[in-house]
DNA sequence: CGTGTTTGACCTGCGC
DNA sequence: GCGCAGGTCAAACACG
């Protein structure tokens, strides 16, 4: 599963310095599919160049594994924070990830956060979160491997079949969003104000109020890979986007082939499931996106 | 008791 | 071939 993902090995957007990076200004949070080959956004060579051969060791191949970068814009991310709430100042999605590393990295005053996913224990996909150096306000998060999973299976039903009591954030589709490293643990929730997301044509803006939508921005754009694989770009708009009240239809933003995968494709569960399998992600925000948006099908029909 | 975070050490990959 | 940096693992600790 691990080769699901387009080799558009993506780099961190504010590594590159200044380039194209996709800033959503102030609160804004940008998803950038910076899966295009030969983009600024694209790896060193070297870095495709290894992006092939796994890990002899059986560990997964590090600097090779296809990513997808999605950059968040905190806003006044401050005050005191549930502990258990992902830690890493990501824009938590619907997957549960557990931090299993942290690293200071150089030339950057901000450390990487290492995250697994914690939803299915074979699950390779994992994710880094960083603190852009250009911009401290925003959050890189880089996802890297793909979900092997269903995301509606959380940990607790996973392991115990909800015989535990919730635990809290893991297990919840709308986590609160989390600032990057223990430097910023003094973060507490990402506001969110407006919510850019960028691919290449689109722009959305979420209110604060919508903060959740955060993690529905964030799956959004880090899920979907296998589904799109060619255009990674528009993976990211590949599924509706609910901002508010507000659907988003990215359908509408997207050529033809996404509103046709989109709009075409997602008619009624059965194509939720196959979206998952193919996806593997996008499960209970889905389902909390049909609530909120009132009764609307997170998956295509709400596109129509 | 279980889950998740924290931290240090180790390993691998890349550049010179 | 060597050194540097990044990425991952594993043990210990804290919290719910």
């Amino acid at each position: 599963m691990e080769g699901e993902w387009s080799d558009g090995a993506v780099s961190s957007p504010t590594m590159s310095g200044g380039g194209v990076e996709q800033k959503a200004g102030e609160n804004g949070v940008v998803v950038a599919a910076a899966n295009c080959p030969g983009s600024p956004l694209s790896p060193s060579p070297a870095a495709q160049r290894s992006a092939a051969a796994a890990s002899p060791s059986g560990r997964p191949p590090r600097r090779s594994a296809q990513k997808r970068v999605v950059t968040v814009a905190l806003a006044d991310v401050s005050g005191p924070r549930p502990k258990g709430v992902g830690e890493g100042n990501t824009p938590t999605d619907s997957w549960a990830w557990r931090k299993y590393g942290q690293k200071p990295i150089k030339g950057s005053p901000f450390p990487r956060a290492y995250y697994r996913c914690s939803s299915s224990k074979g699950c390779p996909a994992r994710k880094q979160v960083e603190r852009s150096r250009v911009d401290p306000d925003t959050v890189i998060v880089t996802y890297s491997f793909e979900h092997n999973h269903s995301a509606t299976v959380p940990r607790a039903q996973n392991r115990q079949a909800a015989a535990q009591k919730p635990k809290s954030q893991s297990q919840k589709c709308p986590r609160p969003p989390e600032p990057a490293e223990s430097e910023e643990k003094h973060h507490d929730a990402i506001a969110v104000g407006p919510v850019t997301v960028t691919g290449g044509a689109a722009a959305i803006e979420v209110r604060d109020e919508f903060r959740w939508l955060y993690d529905v921005v964030s799956v959004t754009s880090s899920t979907s890979p296998s589904d799109i694989d060619g255009a990674d770009d528009m993976q990211l708009f590949d599924q509706p986007m609910f901002f508010g009240g507000a659907v988003v239809d990215t359908a509408a933003l997207l050529p033809d082939e996404f509103g046709d995968a989109v709009g075409g494709g997602g008619e009624g569960l059965g194509d939720e499931e196959a979206m998952f399998e193919g996806l593997g992600e996008l499960p209970e925000c889905a389902m909390v996106f049909r609530r909120r948006a009132g009764e609307q099908p997170a998956e295509g029909t709400a596109m129509t």
